[in-house]
DNA sequence: GCGACAG
DNA sequence: ATCTTGTCGC
């Protein structure tokens, strides 16, 4: 599939941020999302020895799958380099080259994208997820495994059960138990789509276990593509 | 000023 | 993220 070009590799923090700033702008929020997709993407990236530096060795994989049955359509992986160090705020830009070369060699159009971290629950509100929504076009959602930004209470003990992520005054995500008595997620929009249907997605792509399978499909995929 | 801080 | 043993539970 098609990646829009909009900007180059950042060689400081400031830099970043002022990337973020200006593809802000450009994303769609509050509309509807894709209730019922044909096909869901996940991405995931493994790093090898100290993942906190610019320039370790790092495998991203995508892993595209039947929104209804959840059978794998196709995969995708790619290996490189850290492009940046790692800054709360300014993930995006270490696995950014790579998953984008991964997404690049995808024959299927997903029509959701599920990013391993945040979307606007983010403190510029531009998290990984609104950054490759505004690249690839496609709508896509976030889904953290620990808090980053905002304030919660913790959710009921079902599955189903969900709590307001709140930063500020504003409503930046939700806290979502996707298992009876297993700790919640945190799921953020990113692009495209709305915090609803968002939760709905993520609900539908775990029946068995917490995290979604596209992203535990795809964590196996770039660990295995680190490996060799 | 002091911690906290997606992966 | 990654480094890592044992251990509790289905």
């Amino acid at each position: 599939m098609e990646v829009r070009e909009l900007h180059g590799r950042p060689s400081s923090p400031a830099e970043a941020e002022a990337i973020q700033d200006r593809l802000r702008p450009m994303l769609e929020l509050g509309v509807p999302g894709p209730v019922e997709p044909r096909t869901v993407a996940g991405l995931d990236v493994a790093y090898a020895g100290d993942g906190g530096g610019a320039g370790t060795r790092l495998a991203a994989a995508v892993v595209v799958l039947d929104g209804t049955s959840l059978e794998v359509v196709e995969e995708s992986a790619a290996v490189g380099t850290a492009a940046f160090p790692y800054v709360p705020g300014l993930f995006a830009f270490r696995e950014l080259p790579t998953l984008l070369d991964a997404l690049r060699a995808l024959k299927t159009v997903p029509d959701l994208l599920v990013c391993d971290g945040f979307g606007v629950a983010h403190p510029r509100r531009f998290g990984l997820a609104c950054h490759l929504g505004v690249l690839t076009g496609l709508p896509t959602i976030g889904v953290g495994k620990t808090a980053f930004i905002g304030a919660y209470e913790e959710p009921g003990p079902r599955r189903g059960d969900a709590s307001p992520l709140l930063d500020g005054g504003e409503v930046v995500g939700r806290v979502l138990r996707t298992r009876d008595g297993v700790k919640p997620v945190f799921v953020s929009v990113g692009h495209r789509t709305d915090l609803d249907t968002a939760c709905r997605n993520v609900l539908d792509l775990t029946p068995e276990y917490r995290l979604p399978e596209t992203t535990r499909r795809a964590d196996r995929l770039s660990r295995e593509a680190l490996a060799g």
